[in-house]
DNA sequence: GTCTATACTGAGATAGAC
DNA sequence: GTCTATCTCAGTATAGAC
């Protein structure tokens, strides 16, 4: 019985995303899970504090991602633009989890718990984005509403991703962009007074 | 003891919000709940079908809230301007509940599993207006865009709106929208302005 | 690794409203 | 009588305490 705990760790994800797969969420026990990885329950809550977050290791480092991501634009591009970048140096990981992500929707549309802990993540993630985007000097009341607003138009190119299977992400999200852009009304006061766009 | 299921529901809650106020969510249990409101713990999970649900009874009439601020702009006007009509016709109702979503808000930050439900909502209720919008005519593509943006808008200005007591929301909405606009980079329109290649 | 508290479920019985 | 709300009882699984 191998004693690595990286092992074990991988071998309960692989077990539970195997009986999740065979019987749902629901039906499958944290006691078989641990079963079929080859150690006990009191194992499994050691590496994953629930049930639900051993669904969540492939998209752990989604924040990394984000942050690297943000890290990687020039402090003096402006916030919508910093985070359209950002947005797309996101892209090409999440396509190489394509699989993860998709086998995680599947689960999450039929398990409301798991939707649950998925919608807590996101808002999480987002409350990151902004304070990222506050430590670049962008004011916090126009970091929330940047964080916010950018990460939900990536959600959405990412759900209309994984409507069209086979195409790339990339045209998705720049859809997205392009569609919410065209969308807004222009600002009737102070037009554009404000930082030059560096970017576009 | 009233064999009245509302009146029971009632005090289910009020004795919920008193013991959550005073020993906060995690400490106390529904048996405790239902002992106070002079019911049995069978009875709680009757009316509410799990512990957090209690909590998210007064938050119930948002969706109705919202599907009636939207049926009252006709159908002719463009979806980004009727979400945004509609986001104004929703401010009465939210400031009238200021107090309940204070109190909700305060739990939920100390609760983690209170935060979830909540996040959880708000996704649904995405959806919800995503529908709404589509049956008004909106393409399903730009309907998502706009019910996840404009909320996100919404939740934005409410927590700007808590941030300062003693305001009215409705400044803090329009501030939020004109942010936003003023935020984007205008399209460009000239280069047809149509959907961008989705290579097939 | 062991033990236990607590959220939650199901079936069947009872009691009041209509 | 029906119907619905409630109660009693017995149980399981998660998660946390020890």
């Amino acid at each position: 019985m191998p004693r690595s705990g990286k092992e074990a760790r991988e071998r309960l994800e692989h077990a539970a995303l195997e009986l999740f797969a065979a019987r749902g969420f629901d039906a499958v026990t944290t006691a078989e899970i641990a079963a079929l990885a080859g150690v006990t329950e009191r194992t499994f809550f050691r590496h994953f504090p629930d049930k639900r977050e051993v669904l969540f290791d492939g998209e752990r480092r989604l924040t990394e991602w984000v942050s690297e991501a943000l890290a990687s634009v020039p402090a003096d591009v402006a916030p919508w633009p910093a985070m359209r970048r950002a947005v797309d140096r996101i892209v090409p990981p999440l396509e190489a989890n394509r699989e993860g992500g998709e086998r995680l929707a599947v689960i999450a549309a039929a398990t409301p718990a798991v939707q649950e802990r998925a919608a807590a993540k996101q808002a999480h993630l987002i409350g990151v984005i902004a304070d990222l985007l506050i430590a670049r000097g962008v004011a916090p009341e126009e970091a929330s509403l940047v964080a916010r607003t950018c990460w939900g138009v990536l959600a959405h190119a990412i759900g209309s991703w994984r409507a069209a299977p086979g195409t790339p992400l990339q045209p998705h999200v720049d859809r997205a962009f392009d569609l919410l852009e065209g969308l807004l009304p222009r600002p009737h006061r102070r037009a554009s007074s404000g930082q030059p766009r560096l970017s576009s």
